[in-house]
RNA sequence: GGCGCGGUAGCCAAGUGGUAAGGCACGGGUCUGCAAAACCUGUAUUCACCGGUUCGAAUCCGGUCCGCGCCUCCA
């Protein structure tokens, strides 16, 4: 079966068919690098890394795009208050953002435009629109999209035009725009901005936020490609907007598949700082958790479902995978440089059936249970005896497959404690003297150092808690 | 008000017409000096509620209640 997705356009799973043969070209809405990311970005990141290491998994080639948003309010507001240039300011929220994908095993994208290094390109696509009649300079120097133009506008999100009343927040734009929808492409420089500005044909300003996407994707992907993801909150009217821009530009179609993942909510409610329920990777780690609980979390649930985040739910997943990781450890015992073999009967479908979840737009909740199924044929056949070190050695093989995609299958080894090894020494003699006492005491010091101790025919094992 | 999503065991979560996956937690058992791990076994006669369609519904239709998201720059 083929890879089918769930397209927002069109509000059903279609098959996935490429412009180009065996090669997906995607676009991804990154992150506007003012402050560190939130657990509810990384759901995001998490549901695109999902998507990008399915594609390979299946066969793909993937040339993925993620933009980072370097210039708007946020960013000059905070960077003139710290009193640092844009580029000093967001230069440590980029870093920071890359630091992170990398601690929680997300893969990179090809390439990661920054929308200051593409004003030229986002000017060019703006006169453009101009020229065609799309757009229209106002009278303060900023450039608006001409929304009535583009009649196919709200094909996206369905939304109603005719129901978008001038509203408060509307009345308090500053900006001088003919009609209410109408966005900007450019804006102005204005005495807040400080020293942020391009000199451009309208005059001094920067670019609007929506622009950027559509100019670095097209730059990167070409006027045409075949997946745009994004969370639910950018469908309207971010994405909605860049179409207009873009096939008003181009007359051609943008994207064939777009895709957008729900949010993340933190014991049921949405998170905000006010609730003292938001958190970045950092404070997890500080909290003792590790990003790769975090991922086996965020990958707990449908991207388009709700996911609740809880620390009880963290707690699950260390047990989950504390389970995996004593499989694997039971497998690589078994394995003695041994090369693999055919797989036993337990593992013979694994793949196929992970292949078929994951097929099913990206159905990850399925594909876990394959895991733990296989998981549990495992172990008891390794309680028989039943599997020889050939055939262990390809299972390894497999999880190594299935962890292309999950991503959090690897332990990272657990590193030798001389205190608890100098421990384990004394109490294996306890018990050769047959001093229960004293070994259960030895034992509580080593549990204390944080390991867990399991005694196994091949003698005693350590293993982090 | 408009558009959309959801309500499945203590918690998380699949299943969208054929008689309730999986994970965590919990109870009993096997193994063990005792544990740990693993295995065996038990935990939803039932899928928010009420009607309807059907031989058959958690799944389809209608209604009700509850939760959540978006509605001009928040993933």
């Amino acid at each position: 079966m083929s890879l089918q997705l769930y397209n927002t356009l069109t509000r059903k799973n279609e098959r996935l068919e490429t412009c180009e043969p065996n090669h997906v070209r995607m676009y991804t809405c990154g992150p506007t690098v003012y402050d560190y990311a939130h657990i509810g970005n990384f759901r995001a990141y998490m549901f695109e890394d999902l998507l990008r290491r399915t594609l390979k998994f299946s066969g793909y080639k993937v040339t993925h795009v993620m933009n980072l948003t370097d210039v708007d309010d946020k960013t000059i507001r905070a960077s003139i208050e710290k009193n640092l240039s844009l580029k000093e300011y967001t230069t440590t929220y980029s870093q920071a953002f890359f630091e992170d994908l990398h601690i929680l095993n997300i893969e990179k994208a090809e390439f990661y435009p920054a929308a200051t290094g593409h004003i030229e390109e986002m000017i060019e696509l703006i006169s453009r629109l101009i020229e065609k009649g799309y757009a229209y300079p106002s009278d303060d120097g900023s450039v608006y999209f001409h929304l009535s133009t583009f009649k196919e506008y709200g094909k996206l999100s369905r939304i109603d035009l005719s129901g978008m009343q001038p509203g408060a927040r509307v009345a308090q734009d500053e900006y001088e725009k003919q009609h209410v929808g109408d966005f900007a492409l450019w804006k102005a420089w204005h005495e807040e901005d400080g020293d942020v500005g391009w000199d451009s044909p309208w005059g001094k300003g920067r670019p609007g936020w929506h622009i950027e996407c559509s100019a670095m994707s097209m730059k990167y992907l070409g006027e045409s490609f075949d997946i745009h993801t994004g969370g639910i909150d950018n469908m309207f009217p971010h994405h909605e907007d860049e179409i207009a821009q873009s096939e008003a530009a181009t007359g051609k179609p943008f994207v064939r598949y777009w895709m957008h993942c729900s949010h993340l909510v933190v014991d049921g409610k949405k998170m905000s700082k006010s609730l003292g329920n938001f958190y970045t990777l950092q404070d997890l780690l500080d909290r003792g958790y590790t990003s790769r609980e975090l991922r086996y979390v965020l990958m707990g649930t449908h991207y388009r479902q709700t996911l609740n985040f809880t620390f009880e739910g963290l707690e699950a997943a260390r047990a989950a995978l504390q389970r995996i990781d004593e499989f694997a450890s039971r497998l690589k015992d078994l394995v003695h440089g041994e090369s693999a073999s055919s797989l036993p009967d337990w593992a013979q479908h694994v793949r196929s059936e992970f292949s078929l979840a994951l097929n099913n737009d990206l159905n990850i909740s399925k594909a876990r249970a394959v895991l733990f199924d296989m998981l549990h044929a495992g172990h008891k056949a390794l309680d028989e005896g039943s599997v020889h070190a050939s055939e262990a050695a390809a299972v390894l093989d497999t999880i190594g497959d299935l962890d292309r995609v999950f991503g959090f299958l690897e332990a990272s080894p657990d590193e030798a404690d001389s205190d608890a090894i100098a421990i384990l020494k004394a109490r294996e003699e306890a018990r050769k003297n047959k001093d229960w006492a004293e070994a259960d005491r030895l034992r509580d010091q080593i549990t204390r150092l944080g390991w867990t101790l399991q005694d196994t025919p091949k003698g005693p094992k350590l293993k982090r808690k």
